[in-house]
RNA sequence: GCCGGAGUGGCGAAAUGGCAGACGCACUAGACUCAAAAUCUGGCGCCAGUGAUGGCAUGAGGGUUCGAGUCCCUCCUCCGGCACCA
């Protein structure tokens, strides 16, 4: 005997085996992939559902505890729909082209596909180890060859319809990235990527035009079921505005004229400037000699700006004087044309009608440099004081007025008057006059621009584009794609704006087979929205070589029946694959006319930081949190608590992987789905890991630890059996999954006390569990001596019957004061109700002395009697 | 400024117009233990009271209703988005 052993006394062992995590978690992936549990089939005749995320862009950082939260959702609810009957298609992949690989390949010189495939690896490990349901056989990567074809024909197919084009454009220039910028990738003049300051710089590049979808991308909004507030962003980023084009003559331009956008016609007769853009063509040629030197400054001021120093916060009115005039159409006022850095060049035609009695941003401008305000409007009294707006200030041009009211001072010799209309009439009677003259129309404008589609960058794909000596523009012949990227050792762009890939010269240089004519390939790549235009169609037949989808399969599967994402891609990606669908649509390709039907945003997780007195974050590396208060470690002085966004330099990111090693996937899964509803935005708190945790254990010891025995449920516990099944059955349908698992904690409250376990209580309880907790189910219901896998056993049904009370306890309430709480009988109608309470004698003692005025009895839940 | 969304215990949160705070975390008392951890059982909105109990409570103020966290109006705060788009 060794006397000297640290463990002399061996523990009892368990009855029966622990909660394992760990192996039972490996044992049920392993199982999962041996039989292809969640391989979908293209069978048609039965009912489909099609359940996606949004594929994550593989970064070197790994997943972040954010991106398994929508990964748990779609799992949950796909794996609930399976066991329901659903054939459900339920795929993964990558979103794999990006400046982050081709940065690091600048940096060290390793070939962005070797980074890429590195950190998809990455990725696809930590997915799988959470034990998602994804089929993974329709796995794709928006970088392989055998995709990008289809993302390069499907361009070619946008080209043949003449909605690609190339244009010399003013772009957004990013001198430290080496490339220009989309407008949604510029944030108050800065990149999104880097926070570099981005310029305005006219380029050769290739566009897309989305603004010929404008007006279907908004209807079709309508018919969506996503979020209120995304559809309204995206309403809002379309900006779709009504007005007219006016066409003014210029005085001393005989021929010339100037047309302006407004959707304010009716003010016509109050304007009294005109505004130009300063890069408006017209600029240079009506500016008169005394005023050349002052414009030209000023254009030159104006260029160098970027755009948050021209758009931003500071709206003080700069400006020139031109020194011409314009002749104002409905009076023939002579009225002076400015140009001003507030008139944008890219939105109507670059000028405007300056009516500053009726808009804000002319009545500061002209404020600003003394011209006469002229008010056409009388405001509507009610109106005027609800803003507290004074009508004789606006009468007497001191005050602006944008609401409605009646016209005046606007009527002309020829034939028209608004005087006495309001608002709307006045725009159609005027617009009416304008199109009779032959001066106006009628015009719809969006604030949506085409969609500059080319970067300057390596890691993309390249455009199947030739562009020929001659400046002929060809393209790949579609048999010949993909067109590949050359390999190359430098990645670094040329800084003068053409991509790496003109350094790659073999690979530029085009000769023709036939003719021997010289061309070099378009040098640009495609933007990282591309390839996710796109890839929901193709996991609906991800090996086709023939067609990017074959019609039969796409007609089957789409739409997509349940899309979740984070709220980023409001605007940029939902935008840009809704346009990509709807050509497709034109072009007969696709059968819907939108891809996504619902759509759900998962709420972001914050992480856990301090902050101090001042409100200063604390890295949370710097906290001391030893003691009863987190202190800073290097102050001493006392911090509180505080959600904040998860960051690198707070050292407060959670690694799922941290997480899956202490507590396991399960637990992990369980407690993102239980920290909120999905859509909120919610703080992460380990402690609360471990409560899930607590749950399983006991889960485990109820199924795994007690007798299971073949008897019925007891009385007293039937109904309970029947209320979880019917509640987690309705909130996983609605996505509720926060209270399903607080249903099934209660489930677990009741039925843990048993000596002994009902098989059926006990087999419901995996059941129901198994798609929120899908290991630990597995192994229980095979415990419980059923048939693998659980993930496709049949979900339980709700008897209703069970549901049935005999009795109810009604509370009392007297004047709608909790009085007292008496059993009744279910059947009781509402009249026996009110007569029972009134019987009773502690309210009979608490109305003693007054008079029963009302009486209100809701069956089931209570009476109320109102008495004086 | 405009458009969305949200304000409920110490914390995450529940609540078809019908007993606010289910469920979980933290805390706390007890059981088990030599002890601790784990586990189990109970308590736990705030104020007053030994107590039964009473009063106050869903950002603030009004309103509708027998009854409001929930519906309506006004306002405040926070989060997200847009921001000279004529």
């Amino acid at each position: 005997m060794d006397f000297f052993s640290k463990n002399p006394i061996q523990p009892e062992k368990p009855r029966i085996m622990d909660y394992d995590f760990t192996a039972i978690e490996a044992k049920w992936q392993k199982y999962w992939d041996d039989h292809q549990t969640f391989q979908a089939t293209d069978d048609t005749t039965k009912k489909k559902l099609y359940v996606l995320d949004m594929f994550p862009y593989p970064s070197g950082a790994g997943l972040h505890v954010g991106h398994p939260e929508g990964y748990t959702a779609t799992d949950i609810y796909s794996r609930f729909k399976r066991m329901n009957g659903f054939n459900v298609l339920h795929p993964m992949g990558w979103d794999a082209f990006g400046l982050p690989a081709e940065q690091f390949a600048i940096e060290t010189g390793t070939h962005p596909s070797v980074t890429t495939a590195k950190n998809i690896a990455n990725f696809k490990r930590q997915i799988k180890m959470l034990g998602f349901s994804y089929d993974w056989s329709r796995e794709i990567n928006t970088t392989d060859p055998k995709y990008f074809r289809w993302t390069q024909w499907i361009f070619l197919q946008l080209y043949k319809k003449g909605l690609a084009y190339i244009d010399e454009v003013p772009v957004n220039w990013c001198p430290a990235l080496g490339t220009v910028l989309a407008n949604e990738e510029v944030i108050d003049g800065r990149s999104e990527r880097g926070n570099h300051p981005v310029i305005r710089r006219p380029m050769k590049q290739w566009v897309l035009k989305i603004t010929a979808y404008a007006e279907r991308l908004l209807a079709d909004l309508d018919g969506l079921d996503w979020p209120e507030g995304i559809k309204e962003m995206q309403r809002n980023w379309i900006g779709r505005s009504e007005g007219a084009e006016v066409v003014f003559q210029l005085d001393g331009h005989p021929g010339k004229t100037l047309t302006v956008f407004t959707t304010r016609p009716d003010t016509l007769f109050g304007a009294t400037y005109m505004v130009l853009c300063p890069e408006h063509e017209l600029v240079d040629e009506i500016t008169t000699l005394e005023h050349a030197e002052e414009v030209a400054a000023y254009k030159k001021r104006t260029a160098s700006m970027s755009d948050l120093e021209r758009t931003g916060l500071n709206n003080e009115k700069t400006g020139a004087f031109t020194g011409a005039y314009a002749i104002d159409p409905v009076n023939g006022a002579r009225i002076p044309v400015w140009i001003s850095d507030y008139v944008l060049a890219s939105y109507g035609t670059g000028a405007i009608m300056a009516v500053p009695a009726h808009d804000d941003r002319d009545f500061a401008f002209a404020q600003k440099f003394n011209i006469p305000v002229i008010p056409v409007i009388r405001p509507d009294e009610a109106a005027a004081a609800k803003d507290k707006v004074d009508v004789e200030g606006v009468l007497a041009g001191k005050v602006c007025w944008i609401g409605d009211g009646p016209l005046m001072n606007s009527a002309n010799d020829d034939g028209l008057s608004l005087n006495g209309l309001h608002v709307n009439e006045a725009k159609k009677r005027i617009i009416d006059w304008l199109e009779s003259k032959g001066i106006g129309k009628r015009t719809v404008n969006y604030k949506l621009r085409d969609w500059l589609f080319s970067r300057q960058r390596y890691w993309g794909e390249p455009f199947p584009i030739i562009i020929m000596d001659s400046g002929e523009i060809r393209m790949v012949p579609e048999d010949e794609l993909p067109l590949t990227l050359p390999d190359m050792k430098d990645f670094k762009p040329s800084g003068n704006g053409e991509s790496p890939l003109a350094n790659a010269t073999d690979w530029v240089d085009y000769v023709d087979p036939k003719t021997g004519e010289h061309g070099r390939r378009e040098t640009n790549t495609m933007p990282q929205w591309a390839g996710s235009c796109w890839y929901y169609l193709r996991y609906i037949d991800p090996h086709n070589d023939k067609a990017f989808v074959d019609p039969a399969k796409e007609k089957y599967w789409m739409p997509v029946d349940l899309y979740v994402g984070g709220a980023e891609h409001a605007v940029l990606h939902l935008l840009y694959a809704r346009f990509w669908h709807k050509v497709l649509y034109d072009l007969g390709l696709v059968s819907t006319k939108e891809p996504f039907q619902k759509l759900v945003n998962q709420g972001m997780i914050l992480g856990t930081s301090y902050k101090d007195a001042r409100g200063a974050l604390v890295p949370t590396n710097l906290v001391d949190l030893t003691g009863p208060e987190p202190k800073h470690k290097e102050t001493g002085e006392k911090l509180v608590e505080f959600p904040a966004k998860m960051s690198k330099s707070l050292r407060n990111v959670v690694n799922p992987d941290d997480v899956v090693r202490e507590y396991g996937a399960d637990s992990m899964r369980l407690y993102e789905m239980f920290m909120g509803p999905l859509e909120a935005v919610k703080p992460w708190n380990t402690r609360g890991v471990e409560g899930v945790f607590r749950f399983l254990k006991r889960s485990w010891r109820m199924i795994m630890q007690t007798p299971v025995v073949d008897e019925p449920v007891p009385a007293n516990l039937r109904r309970l059996l029947h209320a979880t099944i019917k509640k987690v059955t309705e909130d996983t349908d609605t996505l509720n999954f926060n209270t399903a698992i607080s249903q099934m904690m209660i489930f677990l409250n009741d039925f843990s006390k048993l000596e002994k376990m009902p098989r059926e209580a006990a087999e419901t309880y995996v059941l129901l569990l198994a798609p929120y907790a899908p290991h630990i189910a597995e192994e229980m219901w095979e415990g419980l001596g059923k048939q693998a896998p659980v993930s496709l056993a049949q979900w339980p049904s709700v008897d209703e019957s069970h549901l049935q009370v005999e009795e109810h306890e009604i509370l009392v309430q007297i004047c709608g004061k909790p009085k007292v709480r008496i059993m009744m009988p279910a059947s009781l109608s509402a009249d026996d109700m009110k007569q029972k309470a009134l019987e009773n004698s502690e309210v009979a003692a608490a109305l003693a002395g007054k008079t029963v005025v009302k009486v209100i009895a809701v069956p089931g839940r209570l009476v109320n009697i109102v008495a004086k």
